[in-house]
DNA sequence: TTTTGAGTTGTTCGA
DNA sequence: GTCGAACAACTCAAA
């Protein structure tokens, strides 16, 4: 008997999955359990967004396995040691965690199994695991360009081809877990689930979009990112899978977008290097910096009403959708940052509660480059203009009329500054809570005060 | 060891 | 409207 758990966590999905082929190979006829575990307090810090996501691809995975995907409900050491037990498996098998939590946990499971069960890890979210890029002297890199390049040139396996036939044995699950799983995948959610979806997106984009991604990218208003985010979050799309077939375009927009996934991996490879930089500055290179504690202004900030009009579309766009375009994920939180002089920390909180996509290395990593304590050692007075990113980026306000229904009957440049159009308030549109040129000169002040 | 060039995504000012 | 310089000085990576 050789029976082999795949416990899925950040890799809800079937191709190119090294560990399900691993599992596979192990247990031939002997059946794979697939296995999800539903970490209590994971799941209540989810938030809806991202909950509903989970919950929803969950699903979409247990038809991908025949219906026989085990959920459990508890704490993983426990669970793992139950199901390995009742199943006589030998092995379970995982894809490589790399985030804090993540590795805690899997070594508290690895604990819990002792002599009954190994396990056993191939593979991890990305398509170089976090830790094995490292620069001439054998530390790791601190500046994303030298990354990308080493990065780049070190390459990465081919996809794993998807088992031809694979025995999936369920090992029952609990009611209390279904339910919980069931509950949660009802509502709206703005993007298809499941990795059959997740691969005609992802083609649609290939077929096109990705070739304008340089500029296109940068227009809010046009739908002119992948909008994978959500997909390689929890795995139902591999880096892998994008990398190659991306190696056979050869457009700029393609090397743009291969970039994008190098940030992905060097946030990654940051936050296995330095665990902590997760909720605390990485770079300690504003020790006194002065921030103000949150106020009203923040719940104005997180509700979308400051005033300041592409800010607050972007800030709707992430209440109402669970996700935001990256420009704007840029812009708000230079807003919070700069002109609201809030710590940056209390922003990423703010996101991961609302993003479908929320993954800790990416959002609170870019949070940090935005704060000038990340990885960036870059101007500290790189404050962002809310009109002029406005103006230049969403030059006929389309995007701020989309989620700002006060200003539908502006356009143009006037979109982004009703105060200074002529019933720009009719609609009752808020007031701006602050002025941006003083509070780019408080930012400015306060930085020059830490150094 | 020392030196040198470079560093995602910006803004403002003045020519 | 467009373009280049200044912002101020630091860390990193590699020669």
């Amino acid at each position: 008997m050789t029976r082999s758990i795949l416990w899925f966590r950040r890799d809800l999905r079937l191709h190119d999955h090294p560990a399900l082929n691993a599992a596979v190979e192990e247990a031939g006829a002997d059946g794979v359990v697939p296995l999800f575990v539903v970490e209590p307090k994971l799941w209540e810090d989810a938030g809806d967004s991202r909950r509903r996501w989970l919950a929803a691809n969950l699903r979409s995975l247990d038809e991908a396995c025949n219906g026989r995907l085990t959920v459990r409900m508890g704490e993983p050491e426990k669970v793992l040691a139950q199901v390995s037990r009742e199943q006589k498996a030998a092995t379970v098998h995982i894809s490589r965690e790399t985030t804090p939590h993540g590795r805690r946990r899997d070594e508290r499971v690895r604990k819990s199994l002792g002599q009954d069960a190994r396990l056993t890890e191939t593979g991890t979210p990305y398509a170089i695991g976090p830790g094995v890029i490292l620069n001439g002297s054998g530390t790791p890199y601190k500046v994303f360009t030298p990354f990308s390049r080493a990065w780049r040139d070190h390459g990465w396996p081919a996809p794993a081809e998807r088992p031809k036939r694979i025995h999936w044995v369920d090992a029952g699950s609990d009611d209390d877990a279904v339910r919980k799983i069931t509950e949660a995948s009802t509502g709206h959610l703005d993007f298809e689930v499941g990795e059959d979806a997740a691969m005609d997106r992802w083609a649609d984009f290939l077929d096109g979009p990705v070739d304008s991604y340089g500029t296109d990218r940068d227009r809010p208003a046009v739908d002119g990112t992948s909008r994978l985010s959500p997909y390689l979050k929890l795995g139902v799309l591999h880096p892998r899978t994008l990398l190659a077939d991306l190696a056979r375009k050869r457009s700029d927009g393609a090397g743009t977008y291969r970039t994008e996934i190098a940030w992905r991996e060097f946030y990654a490879d940051v936050l296995w290097h330095n665990p902590r930089s997760s909720w605390h500055d990485l770079r300690d290179a504003l020790p006194t910096m002065q921030y103000d504690d949150p106020s009203d202004a923040v719940e104005a900030w997180k509700a979308g009403r400051t005033g300041y009009p592409i800010v607050d579309a972007g800030m709707r766009q992430l209440l109402e959708t669970g996700w935001m375009h990256n420009r704007l994920r840029m812009i708000t939180a230079s807003f919070l940052t700069k002109d609201l002089h809030v710590w940056w920390p209390v922003g990423a909180r703010h996101f991961m509660d609302h993003l479908v996509d929320g993954d800790l290395a990416s959002n609170n990593h870019g949070w940090q480059w935005v704060a000038g304590t990340g990885t960036d050692a870059s101007p500290y007075f790189r404050v962002f203009n809310p009109v002029t990113q406005g103006q230049k980026f969403d030059p006929d306000g389309a995007y701020v009329r989309r989620w700002v229904p006060e200003l539908r009957h502006l356009s143009g440049k006037k979109t982004h500054e009703p105060w200074s159009t002529d019933g720009g308030y009719e609609h009752d549109y808020p007031q701006r809570i602050v002025d941006h040129a003083e509070e780019r000169n408080e930012a400015l002040h306060r930085y020059e005060q830490a150094r």
